[in-house]
DNA sequence: CCTGTTTATCGTCAAGCAGACGACTATGAT
DNA sequence: ATCATAGTCGTCTGCTTGACGATAAACAGG
């Protein structure tokens, strides 16, 4: 193939992110109100181009701060109070994905702890954080009265899916449950989180067994706290490890 | 943020190719001589642009049948003899990765059977299969003497180990390592796929539990064959099942 | 024909892990 | 004091795995 790069159909690239947190048991994603044609007034995934000379990476950080104020965790840099994870998801190219030009997306997924507030960035539009059940149950009838049933903008349902599935299945054989939890928590408090990312119900003493017995999964701080109620709970911090193996099961029914 | 798609910054984009298959026990990807600068004469991932009114998919599947005479396999369409798995990998979009100007290269992942010849497609550019040890080992020092030494043009050392690392987990917990069968195998040739993709060795009896253990993994065609020498062996084509659960186990030395 | 070699296939056994679930502990609420 | 709540430790049973012995069915060579 003659490879000649001034010839090509000009494409605009974007990045999108999937802002996943739990809150209330419930998984909840970020969401965006459009204030601009088209799909004015629908809710969106947060999102922006490119910048010329701006890796993807570091645009979806950019955009991550903008909208949350939340930090990329960096492997390299300092330890941030406020690091959420980070990861490329998938890229969205179908030509009408856009109505108005050719935009390839750069979808990104970001795990973050729950936040006091979602903040709404530097600009004014609305952003709230929304349990992806909400977003994604579209015309299916059954959805419960008063919620909106205006389908997400774009195909940024398929994203959203896309990620949820993603963060699903990698916290079965990563450490990453924990990029939801707060600094220090608790057994029972990461296993909420598992169950609210996966809709089911754990059993807390075989779940306990579990992350304590797997070896670099999570290290004691040699607090406590009765934040949630009862007998009071051992703290712990994210080891280490970050690849866990056997891994959690997720149940099948 | 205003999001006003008349101002961007122009981008090309492109889709790369990491084809992988399995020939004569090695791990094996398709290269391409460039015949251009830059990185003239050196090898590198098939690839082009991205046309102005195709899927990133359908991009990838066109690549791919120009390279190798390929077909995509697409569920939806008709079983065709020769189809190989595609699937998106990842995308690159480093500012500076390509030296002539902005690109952006969604990458995508092919597995294929091991095909007769490596046959060229409609350029006339010399293709060829290369151990993927052969192409990433670089600049270590400890390459065997006369072996072609040069790194792979632009990011594509990158993107080619991202394309087997992806493969070499795949295969751990779905049915994907029949996509480097033909229609018809043995236990024994599936199992020697999974010994050249991980690079280990796996006990022929346990494997042959596992598989044929596992619902909906193989079905059995009835036929036997001695192509492998020794005891004829039982044919069996992919079964229906994608997931394998519980997953397959890579010995971890 | 007999024997060794190769590959396939079946079986056995012990260790490890997961699911089900009983029991006990330490807090706050009534 | 009693109850409700949540955390933590154990036990038992069944399944899966890894190690490995044994047998089966082909071919090669004497």
């Amino acid at each position: 193939m003659p490879y000649d790069p001034s010839a090509f159909p000009p494409f605009a690239v974007t990045v999108d992110l999937v802002v996943l947190t739990v809150r209330r048991h419930a998984l909840c994603a970020l969401a965006v109100r459009r204030g601009e044609a088209p799909f004015q007034g629908r809710w969106a995934l947060p999102g922006g181009f490119v910048r010329g000379d701006e890796d993807l990476a570091a645009a979806a950080a950019r955009e991550l701060a903008e909208e949350t104020g939340l930090h990329a965790h960096d492997p390299t840099g300092p330890a941030v109070p406020n690091a959420a994870h980070l990861e490329q998801l998938a890229t969205y190219g179908d030509p009408k994905r856009d109505p108005r030009m050719r935009v390839v997306s750069v979808a990104h997924l970001a795990l973050a702890p729950d936040l006091p507030a979602p903040r709404p960035g530097g600009d004014a539009h609305s952003v709230r954080w929304a349990p992806v059940e909400d977003l994604l149950e579209q015309d299916t009838g059954h959805g419960r009265e008063g919620e909106q049933a205006a389908p997400l903008a774009f195909d940024h349902a398929r994203i959203l899916a896309d990620g949820v599935e993603r963060a699903r299945s990698k916290i079965e054989y990563s450490s990453l449950a924990t990029a939801f939890c707060p600094p220090e928590f608790t057994v029972g408090e990461l296993r909420r989180v598992y169950e609210a990312v996966w809709g089911v119900a754990l059993d807390p003493r075989n779940f306990h067994r579990k992350v304590t017995g797997t070896p670099g999964f999570l290290v004691p701080t040699g607090g406590t706290t009765t934040r949630q109620g009862g007998r009071p709970a051992q703290l712990f911090r994210a080891g280490g490890a970050t690849l866990l193996n056997p891994p959690m099961l997720r149940p099948e029914a």
